[in-house]
DNA sequence: CTGTTAGCGCATTCAT
DNA sequence: ATGAATGCGCTAACAG
């Protein structure tokens, strides 16, 4: 069961026997943790240059009693606005020291196991948790080694967090149809409870958004307006849902003349069920979307960018900076700091850090026609 | 420098002790690695449910002398294209005991890096390509500790791969709009020679099959009709060439009446700039893409499948294959298989495997109408 | 079947 | 400023 590789690494040994030292000074030289000698760093850096040496990270972890890996633990991750997240994320950790696992959960099974497994101060220094809020088995999982946690797109009290206020954003998507003079204003969302965790979706809370910017514009609810697509969650073939909603929607007494979708993604299958129709986008139906994903560009689509990019590099950065701290007070206080003031020191300075949520105007909407006031 | 985490983790010493035993009874229950007795299997193992406890990666890492790590390459992963795959390979791994880490490669400076410093039997059991052709640099940095390697769409007569054929894909999206009565079919792809490796692109070789079922159906070749964007690789904005490409094409004074792009993603941007002058797909022009990706479906866009997905399960699957067999080699051998004809052996069985390409027929292709016979 | 011992490669006290 | 010795947590020979 040993290793099937066939030709021997060099170790800090065969550098120290070359450089005529022993392994504690290699060992400093490459770590810059004690003073060397100018004349032996020197022999020492030039044995390592022509043994080519690097040191193994396995053993290095295994004697720092750190993993220098980051865990990121991330639903469906394959889905465009995660993988954006995942991309600023993923910028950050490659200019660090540290290495970047990335955990996909695709089923409540996965997502259990995961936070119970993942979070372990000889698996990882720090955990990125993305779009999924803890419950309270998570939490414990999460505490139960103090490790340094970032919640990307989710909130709670314990965990620094960063987020968009989704509310807000989909209340600027709302107001802009408003104000170009749409009353008859659809939501087409995913679920609004999350299956995995029970939380309320973002879905959930654009859905609320978009309820507030009609009530300040008082403009009447209504119920035949909102179309919850439970299915999308599962991550597979959701277009079909979606176009259903919107030919039923359009199909109605009483359509809409504008749509306001809860992701870009499903803007664009909004867009295309209307064009199926011979409807034109946005002559005869405006549509604001949700995300700003690089696609998005391409459809033209009027859209809320939240920013999506930026919230993983902020996580990442933020977890960068904790661990950066966490290092230097243990340095500092000598390792003897007892548990439970730790923790309440951690825990004090928790923070709560918002990205911006801005309306990106392309073309798929329009003022309200006066024909469509007549066809209605 | 210590770890910051202040909670001790419990190791096999605490599990051995609880359950009167040394620890390397422990180990084997642990692994199942030689026999012990019901009785005290029994013991150990409710000493090790009582404890929670889960042996430390890095531990039995540097103790097995691998890593039970998969290294992933991979160029530009947020491109859907290689999400995609990305996500077969994914999902291979996750139900192994390997992890995964992802690299993602941007620059050629990354590109380099990565080839030099991660193929190490400290760092990976074995490697994963994607989309890129190594050359002679990375051939030897992945070979010199000869781990196992296995290449994702693309191909080394050294390495076992998994790719598609791009050149009869191409055909087969040509040959599609030439038995729609099309004749005047336009290509738009990336660059030819890929910035990162100096190979061909995948662009390329989809030009070849675009040039082949040209001349196959005796239809002359115009270079007027080829269309290459050279700032594709670069990985940002780069819709607005695409559809520069698509005007200047349709205002020209032959103007195609199919276009074949070289990926859904610019297939995209050509109905969109179509669309945009007041052209509709597929009634005044036919589109036809390449990968499709999950938006596809979406556009209603014809497209070529690649198997994205199961490609990435195929490379990965075949990498654990691999591994398993040099593991049971080197078992059988006992350990003393000489360099050479060790790797002489490995290159004998390099595999090369294919995966399908197929067309896909949605609703962006159309026979070509009287109509633009006439317009021409 | 099970306990004892010796590494895996490196960082780090403790001496010197 | 440097060397020798010890330990990180685990697995694997070697004994019994």
């Amino acid at each position: 069961m040993k290793n099937t590789a066939t030709v021997q690494i060099t170790t800090i040994h065969d550098v120290a026997k070359r450089a005529g030292v022993a392994t504690a000074t290699v060992s400093r030289v490459l770590n810059n943790t004690a003073p060397v000698s100018d004349s032996t760093r020197k022999i020492v850096q030039t044995a390592i240059d022509e043994l080519n040496f690097v040191p193994s990270p396995n053993a290095r972890k295994l004697s720092w009693g750190k993993t220098f890996t980051i865990a990121c633990i991330v639903p469906f991750f394959t889905r465009p606005s995660f993988v954006e997240r995942l991309r600023g994320i993923v910028g950050v950790f490659e200019d660090s020291d540290y290495d970047l696992i990335v955990y996909n959960v695709e089923s409540a099974h996965r997502r259990a196991q995961y936070f119970n497994e993942v979070p372990r101060p000889d698996r990882c220094d720090g955990v990125i948790v993305v779009s999924m809020t803890p419950n309270d088995n998570d939490v414990n999982a999460l505490k139960r080694f103090n490790l340094p946690v970032v919640l990307v797109d989710s909130h709670h009290p314990q965990f620094h967090s960063i987020s968009e206020d989704s509310e807000e954003g989909a209340a600027k998507a709302v107001n802009h149809l408003i104000e170009l003079g749409h009353n008859k204003i659809a939501f087409i969302g995913g679920p609004l409870k999350d299956t995995l965790n029970f939380e309320a979706t973002s879905s959930a809370r654009r859905l609320k958004g978009y309820k507030q910017a009609l009530q300040n514009a008082n403009i009447a609810f209504k119920d035949d307006y909102v179309c919850v697509d439970n299915n999308f969650a599962i991550g597979s073939k959701n277009g079909n849902t979606v176009k259903a909603f919107t030919l039923q929607l359009m199909h109605s007494n009483h359509p809409p003349t504008a749509i306001f979708a809860a992701s870009d993604f499903q803007a664009m299958g909004v867009m295309q069920a209307a064009r199926s129709v011979g409807l034109r986008v946005p002559e005869d139906l405006s549509v604001v979307g949700y995300d700003d994903i690089e696609l998005a560009e391409h459809l033209s689509l009027t859209t809320i960018n939240q920013s999506l990019r930026l919230s993983g590099e902020r996580g990442a950065t933020l977890l960068l900076e904790t661990l950066s701290i966490l290092s230097n007070e243990s340095k500092k206080e000598n390792i003897s700091l007892s548990h439970q003031s730790f923790i309440d020191d951690y825990a004090e300075k928790v923070i709560h850090e918002k990205v911006p949520v801005d309306l990106v105007l392309r073309a798929s909407t329009a003022p309200l026609l006066d024909r469509q006031h007549i066809v209605t």
